[in-house]
DNA sequence: ACCTGAACACCGTTCAAGT
DNA sequence: ACCTGAACACCGTTCAAGT
């Protein structure tokens, strides 16, 4: 069997979906393929590339493209809310997309095109910077726990399933009043 | 040598800033200690254990007392200084903390004085709650960063060190102003 | 109460060699 | 271009046995 870079990653993502970030070794995965651990060094440098490379795939499958007509605080809304969503379509993916960007190595798009839309709703590029990345600190901790209490609830722990959407929501408004009071331009959430 | 688990946690803390978390191994602890790897599970169950008594013992150290005059919201921002000053103060302090919360083992100071202020200040429970977790997230987030890159420019590769505590303010300015909004008592920053 | 010694079932990564 | 096979230097955890 010979594969590409890409298949690589399309086996990753099932193996992560499937076992949990925590098994998703090289050694696993060269298993899961049939081939070697050493083969996939031939793809990926390390295994922390691979990660970079799962991580963006898992973003490029949850994108959804935003109407260009929308008020600065709606685009920021819904870049976090599609985010979310991508990360909560595969297990463990907020800890992998978290973990990805926090070592620098990919999954990028969801800051840029936060400190787009801040820097469009008149922000200064400093409150741009800091505001994007507090957005997502508050949306990578939030579905990170979301999560979580997901898959414990599946084990069987816990019974009720909410998916609290709101509390989410209700967090994201949060901080966006904050921006919102220094941007000039209000809003009610 | 015969230890107590108070020793063994004061030695990981050692091992954790000397070497960092990923070197902080139930194997090197041992070595570290001259005892058997095998020696720590009497006093732990496991190294998520070891990990949140140790993560309890270094918010523990850089714990301060707070005046009992203050606002809410100024109680709120004091938690969450000491709460990074701590983090600070040993190496991956922060990723250490934040890992420990996320796994629900231990470290629950910070979040129970946070909910406390919020509902002094006049946050219904679901806000208080909802509120406490967006600024722990954040706190998290933004000192893991910091921390990354303290780490960076500690190796050598950049000079400049800034130290950006304004930006931290910031950030958890927005978040502030966000709850302030729900509380009535409104605030400047 | 605290520790040893050996074992089990794993990791990420490198590297010469094969096709 | 893609993979094998073997090796190196590690992990967390268990468990019978020692003092």
């Amino acid at each position: 069997m010979r594969y590409r870079r890409t298949d690589v990653v399309a086996r990753a993502i099932d193996v992560l979906d499937q076992y949990g970030l925590g098994d998703l070794s090289m050694r696993r995965l060269g298993g899961e393929l049939g081939v070697q651990p050493s083969a996939l060094y031939h793809h990926f440098a390390n295994k922390q590339s691979l990660l970079a490379a799962v991580a963006d795939e898992l973003l490029a499958r949850g994108a959804r493209p935003r109407p260009d007509d929308l008020a600065w605080d709606e685009e920021v809304r819904a870049i976090c809310v599609t985010l979310r969503d991508a990360m909560l379509a595969y297990r463990d993916g907020a800890e992998l997309v978290a973990t990805v960007v926090a070592l620098g190595l990919g999954a990028r798009r969801p800051y840029d095109d936060l400190e787009a839309a801040l820097l469009r709703g008149g922000a200064d590029p400093h409150l741009a910077s800091v505001g994007a990345r507090a957005l997502l600190h508050y949306v990578f901790g939030h579905v990170s726990d979301e999560q979580t209490q997901l898959q414990a609830a599946s084990i069987g722990a816990i019974d009720d399933d909410p998916r609290p959407g709101s509390d989410f929501d209700l967090g994201l408004a949060l901080v966006l009043d904050g921006l919102g009071a220094r941007l000039g331009s209000s809003r009610r959430s």
